[in-house]
DNA sequence: TCTGGGGTCCTAGGACCC
DNA sequence: TCTGGGGTCCTAGGACCC
């Protein structure tokens, strides 16, 4: 291996060798196979060119007009008026998020994905198997091909953020290496937005002090970056000098922890200060949160209201509870008292969100008799969601106790049902 | 340009305890 | 009694990522 060891080079007992495989314009790349004629064309995915919402993916072709993602999407029409436009299918991402999965476990026992679309390997101490870094790269580059058809790109470095970065500088279809001990070389000509964790506020704040490149970081001073921006600061300096400086970018690959928040949260159509309707979305969502949390066997302790009003001011209101649940009406009832303590009654919503969180084991009850009436209420909601996977969102109406009035207020007054209402007889 | 939905991590102040 | 310091939990807000 043509290893170049500079004066930089971290004396670590053990190198690593992380890959970073991220999906190139992975949404829209799915689309294509599910309908061959949208390639080669400007896609956008994440909407309708008229509804409220922001773009989840665009095309290369799209991102020619200046089109991007977390754009707006009636912008998104304006800047590129014939792009196609196409609703986001979850269901078929993961189903190919699955599948990339798969092929990476070929390559290494060690595998995370970071998120949908892109996954660290941890790919120390393969070579006997797989060959050299990048003959293992273009073996993995083929294979997820000829798998899935789609494309992916390849960083590889000694850190999380070196792949990190390496595989942002290869795309589209392409593979990079950053040999041991170029880290610092390879980073200081790039814009320090490139750095994962950087984005808008930070970048500003570091151009005013006339930081502009990686390598301007580099040269400042330790205490100085710490006084100024934090903890954090201060580990970026020393990744932008190729240290291995502590923090997510350096934690081993796949410590998979679980989740530690599961939530839920819904934009109106039209904003509205309907109570019914309000208070039934927060029921709604409270439900599709326990549902998860179920599913994932959670306990939650903490319980947050999101609360977006028309002119986009935002309060987050939190509430702990004595014991950790993963019931329907517990959790419902708590953002609905967090709503009713906090809502100014008349001002127009646009946002509804229900977070839970502090997950802790299933709580231990002195009462044995509560303990076992609180095992079958989740399991007869167990049971009521997997009836509801097969034949569909109303299929099961479980006994009022159970659940919050959700229900029977929407059948008092169907036009309080939100956007989603589409009702299968 | 009128701004989704699902997350993670960090900061900071106050309560409370030792 | 005029007053320390550390640890942890809770809450609110915000930056950031895909």
């Amino acid at each position: 291996m043509a290893t170049i060891s500079g004066p930089n080079t971290p004396t670590l007992a053990a190198q690593r060798t992380i890959f970073h495989v991220d999906m190139d314009a992975f949404f829209v790349s799915v689309e294509e196979l599910f309908d061959p004629a949208l390639k080669g064309k400007a896609v956008v995915v994440g909407g309708q060119r008229d509804e409220r919402g922001v773009v989840s993916a665009a095309s290369y072709e799209a991102r020619k007009f200046g089109v991007h993602s977390a754009m707006p999407l009636r912008t998104a029409a304006k800047m590129c008026p014939h792009a196609i436009f196409v609703n986001g299918h979850p269901e078929r991402y993961r189903e190919y998020s699955g599948k990339a999965f798969g092929v990476l476990q070929h390559f290494s026992p060690k595998v995370e994905m970071a998120s949908i679309d892109e996954a660290y390997l941890d790919m120390t101490g393969t070579e006997r198997l797989h060959g050299p870094p990048l003959k293992a790269a273009h073996a993995l580059h083929q294979f997820m091909k000829s798998e899935t058809k789609l494309n992916c790109s390849i960083g590889i470095g000694t850190s999380r953020l070196i792949a990190k970065v390496c595989s942002d500088q290869a795309k589209p279809n392409g593979v990079l290496w950053i040999v041991p001990g170029q880290e610092a070389s390879f980073l200081a000509p790039l814009s320090v937005r490139k750095i994962p964790g950087v984005g808008k506020v930070m970048e500003q704040k570091l151009n005013e002090i006339g930081i502009k490149k990686v390598g301007d970081l580099a040269k400042l001073d330790d205490v100085f970056l710490r006084k100024r921006f934090g903890e954090w600061g201060m580990a970026l300096a020393g990744k932008s000098r190729g240290l291995d400086a502590g923090g997510y970018f350096d934690r081993d690959v796949a410590e998979d922890e679980g989740p530690k928040s599961v939530s839920h949260e819904h934009t109106f159509n039209n904003d509205t200060q309907d109570q019914e309707k309000l208070e039934a979305m927060l029921a709604r969502l409270s439900e599709m949160v326990c549902r998860r949390l179920r599913e994932h066997n959670l306990h939650a302790r903490t319980v947050q209201l999101k609360l977006r009003y028309s002119d986009f001011s935002t309060i987050t209101r939190a509430h702990s509870l004595e014991q950790p649940t993963q019931l329907d009406t517990v959790v419902a009832a708590t953002a609905r008292t967090l709503f009713r303590e906090n809502w100014e009654k008349g001002r127009t919503v646009r946002l509804l969100g229900v977070q839970t969180s502090g997950f802790d084991e299933q709580p231990l009850q002195l009462d044995l008799l509560s303990q076992v009436q609180e095992d079958k209420v989740s399991k007869a909601l167990s049971v009521a969601d997997k009836m509801r996977d097969r034949f569909g969102e109303n299929a099961v109406s479980l006994a009022t106790g159970l659940k919050s009035g959700f229900r029977e207020k929407t059948h008092e007054n169907p036009a309080s049902l939100p956007g989603k209402g589409k009702k299968k007889t």
